[in-house]
DNA sequence: GCTACTTTTCTACGATTCGTAGAACTTTGA
DNA sequence: TCAAAGTTCTACGAATCGTAGAAAAGTAGC
C-alpha cells in the first residue's frame, strides 16, 4: 500500500542515510548534491528543487506513515519512522504474505539467495 | 517496476490458480463469480466486466512481462509467465536488493518469521 | 465469396498518484 | 510591528489503472 515515487524514494534514502532529523531545507540541499543517479560525468549538478516541493513529498511520506515530523520546533524536523532495514524487511513480509503458500515462496526465495546470504540466514536461524 | 492494480491482480490470481491457459472470455466469467472479496452475503454476484476490459488488462500484463499469450489459436489463450511462488519470490528479491545492507535486512526479516517458516528455512538451507 | 458473428486492437476518459511549485497563510526574529 | 523564513493549500501535467466503445480483423456457414 506504500510504493514510492522517485523523489519520495530519494528523500527516504537521505533520511535513512544520515539518520538524525533533518529540515526541508537541508534535504533540498542534499537532494541537489546527491544526484549520483546517472552516468554522465562532471559538470552535472542536480538542480535545486523548490522547498515547497520537498515539503510536499515530506507531507505525503508522513501520510504514508514513513516519516514523522517534530511540529514543536519551527523549522520542522523530519525523520524516518523506521530504519531502512526494518522498512525493507517489513516490505518483504508484505510481499511474502501476498501469496497463499508462503513456504513455497520461501523455497523459491532461498533458491536464489547468494552464498553469503545463505550463511547469514543459517546463523540467524540458530545453527553453526 | 511492476506493481499491480486491483483488477490486474485479480486476473493474475485467476491465471495462477487454475494454471492452464485461459481465454479472455473465460476469465471474464470467472471474475464475475470469484468476487469473494467482500463480506456481504448471498445475492451478490460480481457484475460482468466487458471482455474488452479484460483484454486490456491482459495486454497490460503482457507488456509487464507477467502474462504471455498464444497468438496462434484464435481465441488467444493467456497464461502466467511464472508461477505465483516464483513471481513472489522474485519480488521479495527485488525488495531485498533495494537496500544496501542486505544482510541487515535479512536479520530483521528472519526476526518476524513464524516458527514453522523458520523451520522450513532451516531445512531449505541444508540443515537438520 | 459474402455475411453474421467472434475476437482483437485502438482510442479514450475519469480517478488516483507523483513531481513540481506558486500563492497564501503563519511564525519568528529584530 | 515588519520583514524574512517556514508551512499549508491549491493546482497542474504526466503516468497508471479501471473501464469500455468503435473499429478492424478473423471465422464459419451459406
Amino acid at each position: 500500500m506504500a510504493s514510492l515515487g522517485e523523489l519520495e524514494r530519494a528523500v527516504m534514502d537521505l533520511l535513512w542515510a544520515g539518520h538524525e532529523a533533518a529540515t526541508a531545507n537541508t534535504l533540498r540541499d542534499r537532494l541537489a548534491t546527491t544526484t549520483e543517479a546517472n552516468g554522465d560525468a562532471a559538470g552535472h549538478e542536480g538542480k535545486e528543487l523548490a522547498v515547497t516541493t520537498v515539503l510536499t513529498v515530506l507531507s505525503r511520506l508522513e501520510k504514508k506513515g514513513l516519516v514523522e515530523r517534530e511540529r514543536g520546533t519551527r523549522p520542522h524536523r523530519y525523520q524516518a519512522v523506521s530504519s531502512r532495514e526494518d522498512h525493507t524487511a517489513e516490505l518483504m513480509h508484505e510481499v511474502l504474505g501476498s501469496a497463499p503458500d508462503r513456504e513455497a515462496v520461501l523455497a523459491r526465495f532461498i533458491g536464489s539467495v547468494t552464498d553469503s546470504e545463505a550463511e547469514t540466514l543459517r546463523k540467524l536461524l540458530g545453527h553453526i
